[in-house]
DNA sequence: CTTCTTACA
DNA sequence: TGTAAGTA
């Protein structure tokens, strides 16, 4: 409702060392999960990056996510539908396994089962 | 001193 | 993932 609470949680101003101590993941795992996009951190013009505290939520939830077994891949599918509130997708998904009928995606791989299964 | 990228174990 | 190397 207040946009300035929208504005602040999204502006971008830790640098990688506070989010290192906050979230107590590495330099290693926080760049890694950014090459895979699942965090955006923005960049200041010598490159470095800096963290939103939704960025800072978003590496907590992922830190959760990948201590109960999901890859990369499943976790991204997670995050995305938090963010377009797809509640319903899933069972559609769901039937879709169950009953190989995926005749518009074609045969599911390793990796698409992984956000049902852990 | 802190962070960044790349590459190797 | 960890870490070494060479920078910015």
């Amino acid at each position: 409702m207040l946009s300035r609470d929208i504005i602040r949680r999204n502006m971008a101003v830790f640098p990688i060392g506070v989010v290192i101590k906050l979230t107590e993941l590495t330099a290693r795992q926080i760049r890694y999960y950014e090459s895979n996009e699942l965090v955006s951190p923005k960049r200041t013009e010598g490159n470095q990056r800096l963290f939103s505290l939704n960025d800072l939520e978003r590496l907590l939830e992922i830190k959760n996510l990948i201590e109960k077994g999901f890859n990369m891949k499943g976790i991204k599918q997670i995050l995305l539908q938090e963010q377009n509130d797809l509640s319903d997708e899933e069972l559609k998904m769901r039937e879709r396994v169950i009953r190989g009928t995926s005749k518009t995606e074609g045969p599911l791989n390793r990796g698409d089962l992984s956000r049902f299964f852990k």
